[in-house]
DNA sequence: ACCGTAGTACTACAACTGGAGTGGTGTCAA
DNA sequence: TTGACACCACTCCAGTTGTAGTACTACGGT
């Protein structure tokens, strides 16, 4: 009988995204996802149907969770609308998104899963589209300077960014990192 | 007793590279790689102590294949010496890289799971360091405009875009890729 | 020309690990 | 009383590892 206590399917979700990010998609399992949220032993199984179905709610929970939350919309909308603003913003971004390691990580081996799982891709597709569209809007609608071009090679060399930061710290320092936020502003507001 | 016989060796490797984009690192196993270079069962096995082993070996040797050949370096220091000129080379990287998409894919793997493994890590950070630095120096004493920020920036900003195209192509159209290649080039360059 | 040896290819085995799935029992609340 | 769920235990199965053993090939010495 499948469960459908949604509190503890979250947990288990949040679970899964942990595993994803600490030991892998090789060690996303029932029994590990079991394991890190403290519940028995089957218990995921009665979850869900199989790993493929655990995969996709966890692509969905991820972006829930990498979402800003209300403060922080509001925050921007806020302040200055010069590219010193941009940067502080940016910057921000940035370090939220690589304090959720975790999450970030999990979203990583996510897409590389998803290589080879079109449910997953269809899911992760639409969830990042949406999401690079809302920046865009977000952007423009602030009337902070800079156009689409810019929002959307903004996200691509921060994403590449943080990924360096997570999985290789030692390749640049985390100065050279803050730098390359502000430089990457000035140049592409341009 | 462990073999030295290189030509199977490498061959062992190229094919833990295509097992690793195919399978990802849940599908790393000695009797896949086995499999995948048309040897027989425990073949592996007797070429590396484990499988450690058999992911910083990877590690060292898809940089080796990711280099360009001298024939596209000899050719990128022809021709012209302003803005389209890059965005033509920098294309041609991306085009490169792409085509690729076992070696990159398997870089990928690898990063994520250098998260869990020094040894896999030091290997990486060294040969991607050297790869950015050599970048660096290429570009400056190429004659063509751009500083050492230029280059990180595109650097970055390229690499998620090849990470959009192989994970995920929907997200991006192939025309915005291309688009996105000339802009960011135009910009970064100011 | 013959032989011994070292290195390697190939095969097979034996044991182990770890996970999936399922059924059963107890508990709680409507 | 009934339905949903938590918890637990048990079985079955698939996949991997590491190694032992045998056969082949090339080469150097005599």
């Amino acid at each position: 009988m499948v469960r459908q206590n949604t509190a503890r399917r979250t947990a288990l979700i949040d679970a899964a995204i942990e595993v994803l990010a600490a030991e892998g998609a090789r060690g996303l399992t029932f029994r590990a996802v079991d394991a890190q949220a403290g519940v028995p032993t089957g218990t995921a199984s009665n979850y869900f149907a199989n790993r493929d179905d655990l995969l996709t709610q966890a692509g969905g929970r991820i972006y829930e969770r990498l979402q800003p939350d209300a403060a922080e919309v509001a925050d921007s909308r806020s302040g200055a609308r010069d590219g010193d603003r941009v940067a502080v913003l940016i910057q921000g971004v940035v370090d939220r998104v690589s304090s959720f390691k975790s999450g970030y990580l999990a979203l990583l081996e996510l897409r590389l899963e998803a290589t080879r799982r079109p449910a997953l891709r269809t899911v992760l597709t639409k969830h990042i589209r949406a999401d690079v569209d809302a920046n865009i809007r977000h952007h423009l609608a602030s009337g902070l300077p800079g156009d689409e071009d810019t929002v959307v090679l903004l996200y691509l060399a921060m994403n590449w960014l943080v990924v360096e930061r997570l999985t290789l710290p030692d390749v640049f320092g985390e100065d050279e990192m803050r730098r390359l936020v502000t430089s990457a502003v000035e140049r592409l507001l341009a």
